[in-house]
DNA sequence: GGTCGGGGCGCG
DNA sequence: AAAGCGCGCCCCGACC
């Protein structure tokens, strides 16, 4: 694989993935795709895996515009695929169609896409229905050969998780022993560029084949920007004050144990606190409970849930909204010690070591990684930071935090995806809630509860009442969600705005539901159970999907915004063709460094900051045309420029 | 000694 | 207030 040096294969495709010429072997991999990016014709790099590669060309401080990723194209394609077997729901059936990808690629392949040019994407080329066994067998073991490629290119950190298209645990096994049978950790450079070109065209003709090739054309071209943003905000780091994290750890916990494995003072003293409510208690009741009960530890739900009946009290668990209700001396030194151990063992000092490198906090992001199209992080709980410890996520000196979220945008996705002309109107609004509440006598916190609930499938309490209500006023968006459950509870599959699948049910669920279906079976009790919680999985996914979808789309449009924004060069200047940033040098343009579900944030020079919030603003309005088309839902954005990011709203 | 599922809780 | 959806990660305890 190549590397800094190191020689590599290039070949320039054409609109439809063949080859435009004979490969071309370059010394340097890195110092050719430099050059490329430096001539600005709008190249788009098609490779296995942006995640194998790309972290290579940053450290040596190339950035691209465009590419293809294999992998993750791949895993939308086989996804489409395995979900019209089961039967499809498409989620925006009958739109018209949205966005557009343009242009060739160039294999490492690279390509010199026609920028502007033709569509290759939605020319309507003849579909893949003629797919005999032995061109699927070929494909398979090209698909092959890149992944190891992958995981080879993925470098110093060894094995890598093999992105599985259509893949289980037996798949990356059998890989996996295949590559320990002799199977070549660097396959060889015309085999994967060989492998490349044939698999690419091959997506090349199965997304033309969609349904909606535009706009699934459109999901696989963002989804592989994002793996180019994703590499890039691990490069950036998320600016972290490592003292401010301790000074917060310090007077919450109290002092950092000099011991490792040691409890902080404070919790350590309502660890006792909940021991000593026991024991007391304990202490006056019946017989055979005199005084000396085994301390309860309070990190062990079971020893809890025991200690309390002890003293009469049963619970069906030990979650906090449970145990809020319950009168009994433990119960308020218990809460409070289960948020401090809870922040101390998750964000504490051992994670700040972990994790804090030269002001920085770098998790690794999996673009994809849900099957919703949200991102997963690996490493650090990235996308789980506790509220509290945004005070430690502050701006370099000159520096800003451009935070931007977009506001209650499941409802406004919900509003654009079904069309309802009254809902759609009440999604103009800035305060979406505000205009539901209209049904509800003006009871903002019930429409909310009724919106929620129609999304994710509540049904308890007062819910089921407030629903009555919105599917009254709103029936074209209740009926959107509840088709989605039905189709789920049908086993059906459903997909997103721009075509992400969801996955279809497992042979287990079948089986379970099958059985129940039969009229002479006996009614399992577990069959309505697995029907209706696939149901309310469906119900979501179309919603939460196709906010993804959205959300992917703006921060790639934000990241093209970005680069337009040229700031002044500090320090020494990167020679040209030289790898090497001089000590000191930095470089003076926005970072995208954070991008959780529906907020981004983008660090920045002061003097930019005006500059990146009107991209910002770009951004979410490139995002609901390209992915929704004309509509009448508004979508938002809560943008605040902050030295900190706790004093983001 | 290690692995793995469940409980619990942080985020959206 | 939580519920109903999607995650990652910690701890515990059962198990190999």
């Amino acid at each position: 694989m190549p590397g800094p040096g190191q020689s590599g294969l290039v070949c320039e495709l054409g609109d439809d993935g063949s080859p435009a010429g004979d490969p071309v072997e370059v010394s340097d991999l890195v110092a050719a795709v430099r050059e490329h990016e430096e001539e600005g014709v709008g190249t788009r790099w098609v490779w296995p895996s942006a995640a194998g590669i790309y972290p290579r060309l940053l450290r040596a401080d190339v950035r691209v515009a465009r590419c293809h990723d294999v992998a993750l194209a791949e895993a939308l394609i086989a996804g489409r695929d395995a979900a019209l077997g089961a039967g499809a729901l498409g989620a925006g059936a009958g739109r018209a169609g949205a966005g557009s990808v343009r242009g060739g690629g160039i294999g490492v392949g690279l390509g010199r896409g026609g920028v502007g040019g033709g569509g290759a994407l939605d020319a309507g080329q003849a579909g893949c229905d003629r797919l005999d066994r032995a061109r699927d067998d070929r494909l398979e073991r090209a698909l092959e050969l890149l992944r190891v490629w992958s995981a080879a290119a993925a470098g110093e950190a060894g094995a890598v998780a093999f992105t599985a298209a259509g893949g289980g645990q037996a798949d990356q096994q059998a890989l996996f022993d295949r590559a320990l049978a002799g199977a070549p950790d660097h396959p060889k450079p015309r085999d994967t560029l060989n492998a490349l070109i044939d698999v690419h065209a091959d997506q090349l003709r199965r997304i033309a084949a969609d349904e909606h090739p535009g706009r699934f054309g459109l999901l696989v071209a963002a989804e592989s920007a994002g793996a180019l943003v994703a590499a890039e905000m691990t490069m950036a780091g998320v600016p972290w004050r490592a003292d401010a994290h301790d000074a917060l750890l310090t007077e919450m916990l109290g002092p950092r144990p000099a011991m490792p494995g040691q409890r902080p003072a404070r919790i350590a003293e309502l660890a006792a606190q909940v021991a000593a409510a026991f024991a007391s208690s304990g202490a006056g009741g019946g017989p055979g409970h005199r005084g000396g009960r085994r301390p309860v530890n309070p990190d062990s739900p079971a020893q809890v849930l025991q200690a309390f009946a002890a003293d009469g009290i049963r619970l069906s668990s030990t979650r906090l909204a449970v145990l809020r209700d319950v009168d009994h001396p433990a119960v308020e030194p218990l809460l409070e010690y289960k948020e401090l151990a809870r922040l101390h063992s998750a964000f504490g000092w051992v994670w700040l070591d972990a994790w804090v490198r030269d002001g920085r906090f770098r998790p690794e992001y999996v673009v994809g990684g849900v099957v919703s199209g949200r991102w997963a992080s690996r490493g650090g709980g990235a996308l789980q930071i506790p509220r509290l410890l945004r005070r430690a996520v502050v701006a370099d000196p000159g520096w800003v935090l451009v935070v931007a979220d977009a506001a209650q945008l499941e409802p406004r996705v919900l509003a654009a995806l079904a069309g309802d002309r009254a809902f759609a109107a009440a999604a103009q609004a800035g305060d979406l809630y505000a205009e539901v509440a209209t049904a509800f006598a003006g009871d903002r916190r019930k429409a909310k509860i009724a919106m929620l609930s129609a999304m994710y499938g509540g049904a308890g309490g007062e819910a089921g009442q407030l629903l009555a209500v919105l599917r009254q006023r709103f029936p074209a968006a209740a009926g959107y969600v509840e088709a989605a459950a039905r189709a789920g509870e049908e086993g059906r599959v459903v997909r997103s705005v721009l075509g992400r699948a969801c996955p279809p049910p497992s042979a287990n669920w079948r089986a379970l539901t099958e059985e129940a279906a039969d009229p002479d079976a006996e009614r399992d009790p577990q069959a309505g159970r697995a029907s209706r919680a696939r149901g309310r999985f469906t119900r979501n996914f179309v919603v939460q999907a196709s906010a993804a979808d959205w959300a992917q789309v703006m921060l790639v449009s934000l990241r093209a915004g970005l680069s337009k924004i040229n700031g002044r060069n500090e320090g020494v200047q990167v020679l040209s063709g030289s790898a090497a940033v001089a000590p000191g040098a930095r470089r003076q343009r926005p970072d995208l460094v954070f991008f959780q579900h529906d907020e981004v944030i983008v660090h920045c020079p002061r003097e930019q900051a005006d500059a990146v919030v009107a991209a910002v603003s770009r951004a979410a309005e490139e995002a609901s045309r390209l992915v929704f088309g004309p509509t009448r839902v508004a979508f938002p954005l809560n943008t605040a420029v902050v030295d900190c990011y706790a004093d983001a709203k």
